[in-house]
DNA sequence: CTGAAAGCGCTTACAG
DNA sequence: CTGAAAGCGCTTACAG
C-alpha cells in the first residue's frame, strides 16, 4: 500500500531502478521476470523482492511489446456494436469458442468497437478504423463483416495474419464459415416436403445501411454481406426446385437480428388473404419473432403457420426449443478461427456443416394451396 | 495487393521511410497522422499517399504506447473462464454497458482471460496474472472477483486506475455495485408475506474451490465472494424477522450460476416431507433450475412452490420472464465503472438499487403451516 | 508550417 | 550464471 502510493507520486520504477536498487544488471532483472531459467533461484527472489518493494509490476507492456514484435492478444472485430454483439446469442456463441482458445493459447482478446452505420459526425473517420490502426495485437479475426466495411481494408492494410469469419469471403484471405447454402436448402426443402406452397422469408441485413423493408431484387443483387445471400440462394433453389416461383416470395430484411424487428415486419403480411403459411427465417431471433407476430395474428404454430430458424440457439436453459432450425457449430468457428491464426499452414478455408434440426414449429400445411393462392 | 505482398516479404516499412520517400521529416510523418492541423492538406495527403503505397499502415502501436505511455484500451477482468463468461446472461447485461462507454470513449477493450479454480499444472503460477502483468491498457475493470483472487493482487500491483464491480469490496478501491442485502431482503418479505415458513436458499458461488451442495455455517462465514454473503444476509435478516429460524434454512451452494446444478440440488429436497414451499434463488438462472426441479418432482409453480430469483434477465425476447425476481442494473454497471475510470474525481463508491420485481412463479402458501412443518 | 534531437523501457545475442 | 551495448519505432517540445 505504502509503496503504491509512492508509485502515484514519485515516477514509477523502471527496469533500471530495479537493477540498481538489487545490485544487478539490466538483463538480469529482465531474466528473473521473464526467463527463470538463466539466473539462480536465490538471485531471482531478491530481484523479485526488490522489485516488489519499489512497487514494479514486471515489464513494461508496451516497451516489451515494441522490442519483441509480440503482444500477446489478438483483435476481435464485430459488424454490430460492441454493445449489440453482447446481445447476439450467436456471437456469443462464436465469442466462447475464441474465448476459449485464447485461453488455450494463452492470448487476451482485444475487442475492436466498430460500427456499421457509418457516422456521419465522425471526424475520425469510419468507426473502428482508428481502433485497428492502434490495435496492439499480432493478428484479427473478422467476424461476419461486409465485404465492403472500411473495419476490412484497414485490417488488410494493417498487413498482420487476419481470418475471416462468416463474411466477408475474400480471396486470400482464410476463412470460417458453414454451408448456408445447403443449410438454406434442406430448410426449404423441408417445409415444401410438407406441402407449403406459399413462403415469406425473413432476412438478415444485405446492406449496411440499416434499412428494413421488403427487398428488391437490385438490392438482393447489390449484397453486401454474403451470408444473407448464401442463404437466400439456398432457399430459391430449393424453392424453385419444389415448383414455387422465387420471384413471388417476399423478403422482408431486418437491419438487426432481434425479435421485435422480425414481427414487425411480417405482422402485416399475416393479416392478408394470401398469408404465407411458412416462413423461412435466417436466424432463431427472427424465427421467434415470427411466432410472436403468427400470435399476435391469432394464428397458431405450427398448425396455421409453420416456421423455420437457422442458428439452433434459441434454446439455452434446461428446456429445448421448439423450433425447427438449422444448427450450427458457432464456438467451433471461434475455436478454428484462432487455430488458423496461431498455426498458419494448414487449410486456408473451413466451411463448417449446417444440419436441419426438426421440433414442433413446422407441420404439414392444413389445407391444400396452389402457388397463387387458388 | 502488390504493397501487400512486399509488406510480408521485406521488412515493415517505418515511419523513417515513409519520411525518407515523402521526402519530408519524421515529424510530419507523425502529424500526417495524428495532428492533421499541424500541416497542409496537400502535404499531408501526399504523406498519406506515400505512406499507403509503401504499405505503411499507421504508427506502430507499441511505440506510439512506450512513448506516450497511453494505450487506448481498458483491461477487463472476469471471475470465470471467459469462455463461461460469455454465456452468463449476467455478464453479458455488463459487457452491453461496458462495450457502450468504450465506444463514447474511443477506447478498446481487452478481455483478460482468467481462471477462478487456480490449475495445479500451471507453471506460470494461478491463471491471469501474467495476462493482467502483460496487459497494454490504461486500467482495469474487475467484474465479480473473490476477495482473495490473485487477479485482484496483480492488477493492484499493476497500480494502474482500476474499478471493481459487484465484488471485491475493498478499501481504496472504488466501486460499483447493487444494493444486494436490501434486494435480497425484500424478496424474502415478499414470500414471507404470502405465508411461506418453509424455505431453501439457492445461493451463488461462496468459495473459489468449486464446491458445490450444503454450504456448512462455516464455508458461510469464510466466504470469498462478498455478493452471496450480503445476498444470504438479506435473506436471513427478513427471515429472521419474519420468525423463521435463518439457520434452520438450507443454503444449496452452486459453483457455477447454471439451471442444471440448481436442478440437481434442489431436486432430492423436493422429494421430501419436510419439503419447501418457497425458494429463495441468487439469480434467475438458478431460479429457473428451481422451477425445471419443482416440474421434475411433480409440483407446481407457484401453486406447490413459489421461486423468486434475482437479476431480471430471463426473460429477454419479446416474451416476458414469468419469474418474481430482484431486478438490478446491469449495464448501468458497466457503464459506470467505465466512467470512474475515464472521470476520477467523483464518488468513489456508487451502490445501485435492486428492486423486486413481482411475477407469477410467486404466490400464496397453499395450507399454513408452521416453521417445524407442523 | 517544418525539422533535428532526445528518450520512452525494454530484450537479446554476445562475450566473459 | 552475469553484464555492457545496441536498437525496437515513435512523439513531443522546441527552434526556426
Amino acid at each position: 500500500m505504502t509503496d503504491e502510493n509512492q508509485d502515484t507520486l514519485s515516477k514509477r520504477a523502471t527496469l533500471r531502478d530495479v537493477a540498481k536498487a538489487a545490485g544487478v544488471s539490466h538483463t538480469t532483472v529482465s531474466n528473473a521476470f521473464a526467463r527463470p531459467d538463466q539466473l539462480s533461484a536465490p538471485l531471482r527472489e531478491r530481484v523479485l523482492t526488490t522489485a516488489r518493494a519499489l512497487g514494479y509490476a514486471g515489464p513494461n507492456p508496451a516497451a516489451r511489446s515494441l522490442r519483441t514484435g509480440r503482444h500477446g492478444a489478438i483483435g476481435l472485430a464485430f459488424s454490430e456494436d460492441l454493445p449489440y454483439a453482447f446481445s447476439d446469442p450467436t456471437a456469443i456463441g462464436f465469442l466462447q469458442g475464441v474465448a476459449e482458445a485464447c485461453r488455450g493459447l494463452r492470448t487476451n482478446l482485444l475487442l475492436i468497437a466498430t460500427r456499421t452505420l457509418a457516422a456521419a459526425d465522425d471526424p475520425a473517420g469510419p468507426d473502428g478504423v482508428q481502433a485497428v490502426r492502434d490495435a496492439a495485437v499480432d493478428g484479427f479475426v473478422l467476424y461476419s463483416l461486409a465485404r465492403d466495411s472500411p473495419v476490412v481494408a484497414s485490417v488488410s492494410a494493417r498487413g498482420l495474419p487476419h481470418v475471416a469469419v462468416d463474411q466477408p469471403r475474400l480471396p486470400g484471405v482464410p476463412y470460417v464459415g458453414i454451408d448456408d447454402e445447403g443449410g438454406a436448402r434442406r430448410a426449404a426443402e423441408h417445409l415444401l416436403a410438407f406441402g407449403h406452397r406459399r413462403f415469406a422469408i425473413l432476412s438478415l441485413k444485405l446492406g449496411s445501411d440499416g434499412r428494413d423493408g421488403v427487398a428488391s431484387p437490385g438490392r438482393v443483387a447489390a449484397a453486401t454481406y454474403s451470408v444473407p445471400a448464401s442463404r437466400l440462394a439456398g432457399y430459391r433453389a430449393a424453392l424453385a426446385r419444389g415448383g414455387v416461383d422465387p420471384a413471388a416470395v417476399p423478403v422482408l430484411e431486418c437491419a438487426l437480428n432481434d425479435e421485435r424487428r422480425a414481427h414487425d415486419q411480417l405482422l402485416p403480411l399475416l393479416g392478408t388473404k394470401q398469408r404465407p403459411t411458412a416462413i423461412l427465417a435466417m436466424s432463431d431471433r427472427l424465427a421467434l419473432g415470427a411466432v410472436a407476430a403468427a400470435r399476435a395474428a391469432g394464428l397458431t404454430v405450427p398448425g396455421d403457420l409453420s416456421v423455420v430458424g437457422f442458428d439452433d440457439v434459441a434454446g439455452d436453459g434446461l428446456e429445448s426449443s421448439f423450433l425447427t432450425t438449422v444448427r450450427q457449430p458457432h464456438a467451433e468457428k471461434g475455436r478454428l478461427a484462432l487455430q488458423m491464426l496461431a498455426a498458419p499452414g494448414g487449410p486456408q478455408q473451413r466451411v463448417l456443416p449446417a444440419e436441419l434440426v426438426v421440433r414442433a414449429s413446422s407441420a404439414r400445411v392444413t389445407a391444400p394451396q396452389s402457388a397463387d393462392g387458388t
